[in-house]
DNA sequence: AAGTGGTCTAGACCACGTA
DNA sequence: ACGTGGTCTAGACCACTTC
């Protein structure tokens, strides 16, 4: 066995201080001189080793102020209650912000609408012409001021037209699941689709993370009782702060609710 | 504006080759020398910009062959249903594998089976004092040759005591769900967490993954009809490789089956 | 002003894969 | 043998943060 490059050494090093707690979230790593000292190793090499832990999303650098331990606040979202209108009250008002309130935590958000075409996605599974008009209702969430997650929801204009607010360019108040619920336009199915991968460089500016961090990608499609498709959600979500939950048969509620180490 | 750093533009360009489909997945990228010629940048540079690729899972370096744009194979996994006992019948077997020749792939595994004692978490969820005993399999799947999960799953001693094939350290042909089942064990409900993040370098490891590429993190406990948890399973899943999908409510299947774009 | 990370250069030698 | 990436050095100057 030939022994492991030096730039690996200082990044074992620096993690097994991390995982021991030696170096607990939040703390100040030493400096790079420290370690070019400490490791007898040139400042690049440092680097590449630091480099390492960064892309493994253990520690984040900042300029002038040194590297720092990552820490997180999960927010747990539960997608199979999660607009469910079967387990939401009409007075709870949009899901996302109940969610959040619910938990002692506060949650805003930025929305825009605009009149497009459909993407060839987004056509297929609304079962419309690729090219069709759609409103695309895009909104960008946060959690305590922190940005969690960017959504673009499509709705076909057959609905639109009959349900003129889905086009309003501000909050629709009660969330727009109730709004057409209550015009007699029930979800009833939906269809989950999860994937995770790194961020765009535009993703990692709106949700503001570094490098080492990687999303959660979540396209929901909702359907009427007639199985005819009323939506397309696609909500990219930050993966070191988000945990999903499923609930899948009778059981009346989740009895366990801690949160676990990463 | 200053204008972006030489490395961030050669990341930019070769970006933009890989998006625009100039470099389609699977082909070769230019050299670092041709790179360095391109862009008269010193060797160091031109590396820095591929590691943005590189972390962002576009490319994959590789010793002597060069740079290659990264392609893959996803494999979905239909989680409202796998292992469901209301979708699967007697002969079918272990549901992994029968999901995955379903779709004309093959399949394999490796199963490790111990008796260790419940970590905190696992003590939890099965409803067990910690450091109790459980007995642990442990099993890596595999499609089409390639590694594409590691899967752990506790079973607490009360039901291995009454169904002692579970630590038995060989296949349960029929799948463990299917064999417990048969004993008037059911398991009809299912909580499921998920949750995305950087793999460990062991992880990383086992499922032959590089930098760049983050894991799907899945824990579900499975209940009996009196809601007593019956095992807790973690599944660590290849991000690059895996989509997951749930159905929820009633339609009775989905319609959509086809590939997305990543 | 001093200390931190960010960018960049110009070399060197090694390890691996292909021919 | 040759071309590829992998590791490493020893500098330099810049930008940002803290004091």
């Amino acid at each position: 066995m030939s022994p492991a490059p030096l730039y690996r050494q200082i990044a074992d090093a620096v993690r097994m201080d991390i995982s021991t707690g030696r170096l607990p979230p939040g703390s100040k790593l030493p400096s790079e001189r420290e370690l070019i000292d400490r490791f007898g190793a040139a400042r690049g090499t440092v680097r590449a080793g630091l480099n390492v832990l960064i892309t493994e999303g253990l520690i984040t650098p900042a300029q002038g102020r040194g590297y720092q331990v990552q820490q997180h606040e999960v927010f747990t979202l539960d997608a199979s209650r999660h607009e469910n209108l079967l387990f939401s009250r009409p007075e709870d008002g949009d899901s996302f912000n109940n969610d959040v309130t619910q938990v002692g935590r506060t949650s805003s958000q930025e929305l825009r609408v605009e009149v497009t075409e459909a993407s060839a996605e987004a056509a297929t599974r609304l079962e419309i012409p690729i090219g069709d008009r759609v409103v695309l209702r895009y909104c960008r969430y946060f959690v305590d001021e922190t940005p969690w997650s960017i959504q673009a929801t499509q709705y076909p204009w057959w609905l639109v037209n009959a349900h003129p607010r889905l086009a309003d360019p501000v909050d629709v108040r009660e969330g727009t699941t109730r709004y057409l619920a209550d015009r007699g336009v029930k979800q009833v199915d939906f269809h989950d689709e999860w994937s995770t991968r790194m961020p765009t460089p535009d993703e990692a500016r709106e949700l503001q993370i570094g490098p080492g961090v990687p999303i959660l990608v979540w396209v929901r499609t909702g359907y009427s009782p007639a199985s005819q498709p009323l939506r397309r959600t696609v909500t990219v979500l930050r993966g070191d702060l988000s945990r999903v939950t499923y609930d899948i048969g009778d059981r009346k509620s989740s009895p366990h609710r801690e949160a676990e180490g990463q």
